[in-house]
DNA sequence: TAGATTGTTAATCGATTAACAATC
DNA sequence: TAGATTGTTAATCGATTAACAATC
């Protein structure tokens, strides 16, 4: 469990939230000074005691009679997420989505750094996206163990997802953002985000269907 | 709120774990006949309790001292996701993950049916993608009007996001599955799912981050 | 000073898990 | 019949919201 302000857990749901916190301020950054928490409640569609309570995991930055200040905010937040630091990725499929996320610009601004792809078919290999070479996923154990590489993005076939998985975790990578198709097998606790597209269009037809 | 099996509202929790349920199915399917609570909640790491409450949302399906069937379950499931009935699908923006999902087949095989593609850049107006039309914008809402669209995926820059979501529920859309790396303008209740990759990597960067 | 608003603790709400009678 | 396992209700757990003293 992650430990916040005073040694006490942070719910995952707070860690989550996170990233869509420092998306508001760094929005509001430019357009006014300060905002309370019942203000940014409002605009963020929940309450002012989930905002306080949120970010005081974290730290105290508010002030009695004033609110949060915006510019101070989105830098605490910025440092929480340790946006400065680079952090090297590599995504494992030159697919659609790979392909897609390695023009993904906005990774860089987030202090990710692509540094290889990697796929099967002998077409793709060698070739640069983006100025990012394809490797050879046969590469990929020596290519973990001569680089310092913190996320894998997996976007392969779920046939195969879980043999890459394997070579991922014995090889020390230190968390997944999964694209495949399938639940990854992974040590409990192992840090892993799971992007289920398609699960995310099963439910909302599902809703849209159940409104009617 | 949606209603379940006998007019119990069924939370929304549970709705969006029915595409998972269906995906275990799937793969069970052709491997074994049967599985009880137990088994499944062990493989989709969760509890049996959880498993058999979910399921009996949508109507009695297993047998006490025998199970759930899986030819069985998955049909349900089928019927319940409302995969066999064709869904007329438009994806908004033709950058990166426009494109990649234009050429993502999977939807097909789930029931949705991409009829075209808008963007605002001329020399992509016009192109096919995978057999599928590039509009102009400005088309939209006319499109709209004269077909019989129920998902709109949104994968256009944030700074105009909330302009096309304007168009796309004047002119009735039923959901969005909106990729712009921002919050959407929606009347309270509007079937909407957001995929935001940014606030997944940021949150699973912190915590690895967290972890040591 | 008076008003505003924080950080935190207590109360409430909702989701998960445990227990068990029903029954295949 | 005995064992297995369901569907459901009750108990527990965790997350959200309300309340409020502290204080800018």
């Amino acid at each position: 469990m992650i430990k916040g302000k005073d040694g006490s857990n942070i719910p995952k749901v707070v860690i989550e939230r996170l990233p869509r916190y420092y998306r508001y301020f760094d929005r509001l950054d430019g357009e006014m000074e300060k905002i309370s928490s019942k203000k940014l409640g409002e605009l963020m569609d929940t309450s002012a005691s989930q905002v306080r309570l949120d970010l005081s995991y974290f730290g105290d930055f508010g002030q009695q009679g004033y609110g949060y200040n915006i510019k101070k905010l989105k830098r605490e937040l910025a440092n929480i997420l340790d946006i400065e630091t680079k952090k090297n990725v590599i995504i494992i499929g030159a697919g659609n989505i790979g392909r897609a996320l390695t023009r993904f610009n906005a990774l860089k601004e987030a202090g990710f750094n692509l540094t290889a792809l990697f796929d099967v078919k002998p077409i793709l290999i060698g070739e640069r996206l983006n100025n990012v070479l394809i490797r050879h996923i046969d590469e990929l154990s020596s290519y973990l163990e001569s680089h310092d590489i913190s996320i894998a993005v997996l976007a392969v076939p779920k046939a195969v997802a879980n043999k890459v998985v394997k070579t991922l975790i014995e090889h020390g990578i230190k968390g997944i953002l999964n694209f495949s198709r399938t639940d990854l097998d992974v040590p409990k606790g192992f840090p892993i985000e799971n992007i289920h597209i398609m699960d995310k269009i099963l439910a909302l037809s599902f809703i849209i269907r159940a409104n009617k």
